[in-house]
DNA sequence: ATGGTCGTCCAACGA
């Protein structure tokens, strides 16, 4: 089952590029981030005729997420449900979830910060929590899950191409560092470092200053499998070749890929 | 040379 996240940044900006991508490389399925459409927008028929089901959460010019399969997808859920009196995100479409070839999925959005003082950046620990907190009230850490997206965080200093250039910045800081930590604490794993222990390998490069030929990215998209899943995980790569070209996202796909499931 | 780009949609703003 090969499993992929991909921050879009703008479906609509890059449907060409990601239907060719998905030709080519056959997922199962795909964790889209940023597709910035509302829900009427999306474009599912195209998915369809790629033999994809879908489920998108969209609230229109920013955020968006989807869940694309080809394994079935069942009990679609936007959102948080868990404390729903919790007000504190207010109608941003960062989280989608679905069932697909028995594996609990979730597309996920995590707030980017802006600067560690922000009032963004206590929204994005917030947010963190929150799924954490979604997490204990809705699944099971012994059964499949896969929380996929753009978390917005580089999870330690191989995860950044200059960890001097990024002290006090967000993306790096100790608390968004431990709020992701306390995620896995749940019982979830970083797949991709089950396979790779160099730095230097990034998903995300800043389109300005021509950071992706000078390798100046960030390991910011992340497959976090339960380990029922994880001990599961047979290869790991992010495809840097989705970076280039005409009108790419500014994140390169990660792909995962695992070994059947006795039980599903 | 210490900036540099995209996306949303036409004015800034977010990343």
């Amino acid at each position: 089952m090969r499993i992929v996240t991909w921050n879009v940044n703008s479906l609509k900006a890059r449907l060409e590029r990601v239907e060719e991508w998905l030709t080519n490389n056959e997922p199962d399925i795909v964790c889209l981030q940023e597709t910035k459409l509302a829900d009427d927008a999306f474009p599912a028929i195209t998915f369809a005729a790629l033999g994809y089901e879908a489920f998108h959460h969209g609230e229109g010019r920013w955020n968006g997420v989807a869940i694309l399969s080809r394994v079935g997808l069942d009990d679609p859920q936007a959102g948080f449900t868990a404390s729903p009196g919790d007000d504190v995100f207010p109608g941003e479409a960062r989280v989608a979830w679905a069932t697909c070839g028995g594996v609990r999925v979730a597309s996920v959005y995590v707030p980017n910060g802006r600067e560690v003082d922000h009032d963004h950046y206590a929204y994005k620990l917030r947010f963190l929590g929150r799924l954490r907190t979604e997490l204990e009230a809705t699944s099971d850490p012994s059964a499949d899950v896969a929380i996929c997206g753009d978390f917005n965080i580089a999870p330690d200093d191989r995860d950044v191409y200059d960890p001097a250039a990024f002290v006090g910045a967000t993306h790096v800081s100790a608390p968004e560092r431990a709020a992701l930590a306390e995620l896995e604490a749940w019982g979830l794993s970083d797949v991709f470092r089950r396979h790779y222990d160099d730095g230097g390998l990034y998903s995300w490069w800043d389109y300005r200053a021509g950071n992706f030929h000078k390798g100046k990215g960030m390991r910011i998209d992340l497959v976090l499998a339960s380990a029922s899943l994880a001990q599961r995980s047979t290869a790991a790569l992010i495809d840097r070749n989705a970076r280039k070209g005409k009108a790419p996202s500014d994140h390169a796909p990660v792909v995962a890929d695992f070994a059947p499931g006795g039980a599903a």
